[in-house]
DNA sequence: GTCTATAAATCGATAGAC
DNA sequence: GTCTATCGATTTATAGAC
């Protein structure tokens, strides 16, 4: 009952106590991220707000970009398990929209995001491949998603393929207004705007 | 026609060789943010580009923050003397299609923006009430022009003032996707879909 | 108005003890 | 696995000569 304890408990594990670690380092990185940005968060910041060194941070992420693309990963986690919620092949712009109420209750995480994906269009930035081929295949899926949903063909003649960068970039143009002034955009409200925009069978002509 | 040469040509007097300094600045500002961003772009490879020290360029500009607002209120100079080179009062969808037309032609100047805007969302940063005060004043804009175009009654049952924020939304969200990818993203034929969705004649029903 | 020199702080990362 | 100590580079900004 004394040097085996290490490995004795589940959650104590020496496995889990390293999984532990790695997830207050992660929640305090998103957190300091969505707050200051990646730049101007440094090691030393992580470190204090997850409860250790700078250097025993470094020694579960080597280097600041490594801690970045696991931040990065784990976002994505997170919102593949609430699109998961609901259930296998059931993406469709009523998910969708819940994702958008969803987001609106968590600022910190839409700020991550929101910061750190403009951020990765600059020279050089350890993010960039990551979310060019985020976009690329969300765009694909919001494009099967959406001809599951209408079929071939939307209002203004669009097709699914055309309409879905319309819908990544309305997510994503609404988080950052919303980020800067909530109290003026309700996003979640304007989302679904957007969504009457695409239902064919939404227009008022001839009902009056 | 020694000492007085300093005041003597219209283009050369010290009020226009002063401006002429700032131009310079603000130009080599402009660059190397939209290449690198506004947390990685130092002073002095500002200065340099500009060619001059570090310490004659805090000379016109006494802080890193003071240029940052020069250089927004630079561009936002850029963008006004585009719209209103359209005419007065002619702020519509055509118009601001022209302006995205424009704005594939610059990817520098669109990745200024873009990558200053989403950091303006993070704690104290010098550029957010720039953007929070910007984003409210066009939405104000495009809902006048949306209802000058189209009357009080969108498709989807929308209003002007509910579909104001949605074409900021695109606008922004589009200059992400096409920075990121523009070999994948056409945005002037992206914003134009859009566009479409908007106009209350477009729908294709009863055509066929 | 522009320069040289430098202050003062902070950064990411390494070395080595325990 | 976590710590103390520290390096070396870079940053914004200031002081003062010309």
């Amino acid at each position: 009952m004394t040097a085996q304890d290490h490995g004795a408990r589940p959650s104590g594990g020496r496995q889990a106590q390293r999984a532990e670690r790695r997830a207050a380092i992660l929640e305090a990185a998103m957190e300091l991220i969505a707050e200051r940005g990646y730049r101007r968060t440094s090691l030393a910041a992580v470190a204090e707000r997850a409860g250790l060194s700078q250097q025993g941070l470094l020694h579960h992420f080597p280097t600041k970009e490594h801690l970045l693309v696991a931040v990065l990963e784990a976002r994505d986690r997170w919102d593949l398990a609430s699109s998961a919620a609901a259930g296998p092949g059931s993406l469709g712009t009523d998910t969708l929209a819940q994702l958008v109420d969803y987001n609106a209750t968590r600022p910190g995480i839409v700020q991550t995001y929101t910061v750190l994906s403009a951020d990765s269009v600059t020279e050089d930035h350890p993010a960039r491949a990551f979310f060019e081929s985020r976009f690329r295949a969300v765009r694909e899926a919001m494009a099967v998603a959406l001809r599951a949903e209408f079929g071939e063909s939307l209002p203004g003649g669009l097709t699914p393929e055309r309409a879905a960068p319309l819908l990544v970039a309305v997510m994503d143009g609404l988080q950052l207004q919303w980020l800067l002034d909530p109290e003026q955009v309700d996003m979640p409200a304007a989302f679904r705007d957007f969504v009457a925009l695409l239902a064919p069978a939404t227009g008022r002509r001839g009902e009056d």
